[in-house]
DNA sequence: CGCAAGCTTGAATCATGTCAAAATGGGTGG
DNA sequence: CCACCCATTTTGACATGATTCAAGCTTGCG
């Protein structure tokens, strides 16, 4: 949904094209009657663009509308009461952020742009009316907040129970298989954020994270230049990672 | 909703009587219109009571049903390819679990219950289709599987971030806050899972929670007898937890 | 070109896990 | 009601993976 490809990036309403977006079956993954498409783009805004460091919604705002991402990545975190950042959640394009909001009607986190992204705003009330109408869309709704549940969880086996080892080989395999979701190279990315920032979501030292990668490197596992990574033998990969049965087409949405 | 005291347990839909239920503002904490709730009680299946051990559902089972904890408790936890189980969340009377189930049709995780243990059995369907009808009804199931959203990520700080310490702090005071809004006792009450359970929950080895809670006990921050605790410095276990601003009514749903 | 931020590497420390064994407790059958 | 047994919990000693601290290196940006 509410992802499109118009040129016009800071179009109004009237100018939005989801069906023309490359994303669309991404980000709502269902078959929606045209009409139906043309009433969700009808709510849909696109945003300028965010800059590097930009903060899209930060933590405490009232919430009121979820993000697609169209372009770029963005990070959710929050700060601590001792004031350190803990990153929730990285989010490429055809991902929805700000689910989270709808509880308590403010975002419990910010999110923050980790390169230039675009994103599609999405009125929650106005997405929640629609969903009334059209019974397909609210199922998708439960569907995403239902994946996103059990993205979680499986976060939470690995942050409980893996060693380093491990933490990275599925991080690094969670992105292979959200960018091939999405059409691109499984086995050749970029990463779009730091090794502190792998550090903090995975729950690991920075020194940690460079020494695994640097390991993996001379083991043959990968090819690491800097943020460009190769995954050379994903066989190994996998197996240190133990596909982990359900929910393993992990995707963060 | 959908959970009744009515004595008659193993009533069929007729008897359904959220009306009664002292758990039905919880379970889905809503001003229902009495006819609204009505409908809802028609939806409703009382099951019989699981003895501790049972199954309430497994891992890869077809999903068709969230449950609402009526009495007891009960744990959800998934195999890994390695054998072990994990376990991914407590359930206490009037949350509800299965939400996972919606995405991929079937249960992520299997459900045990810990000790006897009743719950309502709502089917999904029905209740997605009630929805379209019941527009707050629609907007309390976003809110709720929102909340768990927000829950689960502050698990994964809790895993992610703190140590042995604040985790097995966090975990008490999680319980603690969960009793007290059923109205039961915030500072006394009694652990339904073992020692093992929450050492597997937390990510830390069941001899290093059983030393947390001695060395908390002779600090004189709680006390202990088997499964039975009081919170006797409910301030210094705060100061522990380090009350993490938002998300912080914590309660599993 | 130069500086700051990010990344890598090494060495020392520490928290937690592992292993082993004793103590406790709950449940069952005599 | 007691006695026994098995599971759970506690406690101690030790091993180890990951963090921390410190220093050097690389990279990208102004």
């Amino acid at each position: 949904m509410a992802i499109s490809n118009s040129n016009n990036r800071f179009s109004s309403k009237l100018t939005s094209q989801c069906q023309n977006c490359s994303l669309s079956a991404l980000c709502l993954p269902i078959a929606l009657a045209d009409e139906d498409v043309n009433r969700l783009d009808q709510i849909i805004e696109r945003k300028r663009p965010l800059k590097k460091g930009e903060l899209l919604f930060h933590q405490g705002e009232e919430f009121d509308s979820v993000f697609a991402v169209r372009t770029g990545t963005l990070k959710t975190f929050n700060i601590t009461n001792s004031g350190e950042e803990q990153i929730t959640g990285f989010y490429c394009p055809s991902e929805l952020v700000g689910l989270s909001g709808i509880d308590e009607n403010h975002y419990p986190v910010s999110a923050k742009a980790l390169e230039t992204t675009t994103v599609c705003e999405i009125p929650f009330s106005h997405l929640e009316q629609l969903s009334s109408q059209i019974p397909s869309l609210k199922h998708q709704l439960f569907r995403l907040m239902s994946r996103k549940i059990c993205d979680d969880q499986q976060m939470m086996v690995l942050l409980g129970k893996k060693n380093a080892d491990e933490k990275v080989a599925s991080f690094l395999l969670n992105l292979s298989h959200r960018f091939k979701k999405r059409g691109y190279s499984a086995t050749a990315f970029r990463l779009s954020m730091s090794r502190g920032e792998i550090g903090n979501y995975l729950g690991l030292a920075v020194e940690t994270v460079s020494r695994v990668m640097t390991r993996f490197q001379k083991n043959g596992l990968i090819d690491v230049d800097g943020k460009e990574i190769s995954i050379i033998d994903m066989a190994e990969m996998e197996k240190l990672v133990g596909a982990s049965s359900e929910c393993a087409n992990i995707e963060h949405v």
